[in-house]
DNA sequence: TGACAAAACTAATCAGATTAGTTATTATAT
DNA sequence: ATATAATAACTAATCTGATTAGTTTTGTCA
């Protein structure tokens, strides 16, 4: 390895920065190449493409949200271990937004590294399962959850809540309204109180 | 008006309809031009430029989907207003990718033209107001489901879900579940079953 | 009918991604 | 130690697409 010591961690790292600094979109070559003190063509040593990094450093995203997750669940179990997940999700977005808009909402085009880690899901499934949950609902409610998280932390970045609101707050209020919407569930953990077709008038 | 007959509404309808086609960060003026038969230069009579266009359907999209709630929710309230409104925005969404797209997340920057409509808010904030719901929670739920429908469209779109599989009915699902929660809100309208301090152990 | 404004055109500019071809540096194997 | 191969950087060149400049055409309206 020649002049710079780059590795594709240190790219990633310096990508990832100017993803937050700029926003995904406007991430180029150019700017990337002269925090790295190298030369934009250069990059191709490391990198396909702009588009490839980008789509590099959402799995580097995913990977590091579920390192902490994992991390912070050590030990954890229960309605707990839904909380801190959610916690260091939300954290990790609000630090990233960068990274995280490319978490979010750069998989399109069929791409989607499939190798792509998601801890959060992990701990939902199995904190579903580990009650009386059917395997039909844990499903549904994995992707309400996770609609929410992602969806949450997207319409924050965007500005959808007024500055220096409670977000946060509100953010834990969802969490704990959903939660609770589980814990009935397991209560009434019969037909559910849930009908599946809901084209019945209210 | 010479030549072509363009207005603003023509374009962005062309806009909308190749941002669905090739996604709205592909998105360019070439492609634009030439569905519009005119050359990618005039296309500055009606447009500030191409990241303004985006915005502009962002906002266009929005309208769209306000006016479709409106007309849908004539004569209708109390839940299945509620239904009926995430099912508009549903369809709406899956029908138009792109536009969702530009809904969805181009709106940083400060940027964010402040007209645009949410008539999903308003409704789901009527209702919510309808009810024995605090002003306070009023606007934790409202979260919660603007989260979760553009959290759930963004998802769909990103083939988080498995293909063909059963989206639509986990988004219906996800619906009545918060429905029953906002009852269960209303039920135990007092402190309310949801400690805003959630840092206590489960 | 003549002047103005709108909206299109062509030609030119500019920026940024990418490619081609070259050179320097490190690692390795004799 | 040293030749060789591989890596990673560089410079120069290309290409694409957005944007600007300047011009022409067309429709409106007094």
């Amino acid at each position: 390895m020649p002049r710079a010591n780059l590795d594709k961690r240190k790219i990633l790292e310096a990508a990832g920065a100017l993803a937050n600094e700029i926003s995904i979109r406007k991430l180029n070559l150019k700017q990337l190449a002269q925090k790295l003190d190298i030369q934009p063509p250069s990059l191709y040593n490391h990198v396909q493409s702009l588009d490839h990094l980008r789509l590099d450093l959402m799995a580097y995203g995913w990977e590091q949200v579920g390192e902490r997750i994992a991390e912070a669940l050590i030990g954890i179990s229960g309605d707990e271990a839904i909380r801190r997940a959610c916690e260091v999700f939300y954290e990790y977005a609000e630090e990233n937004p960068g990274i995280f808009e490319a978490m979010a909402y750069y998989n399109r085009d069929g791409k989607k590294p499939d190798g792509t880690p998601d801890r959060l899901t992990d701990i939902l499934y199995r904190l579903c399962r580990a009650r009386n949950i059917s395997e039909k609902d844990a499903v549904h409610v994995l992707r309400l959850f996770r609609s929410y998280i992602e969806g949450f932390a997207l319409l924050v970045h965007h500005g959808a809540f007024p500055r220096d609101d409670s977000a946060r707050e509100s953010f834990r209020y969802g969490v704990e309204f959903l939660i609770a919407g589980i814990h009935q569930l397991e209560e009434k953990a019969q037909i559910g109180f849930v009908g599946l077709s809901p084209d019945k008038s209210s």
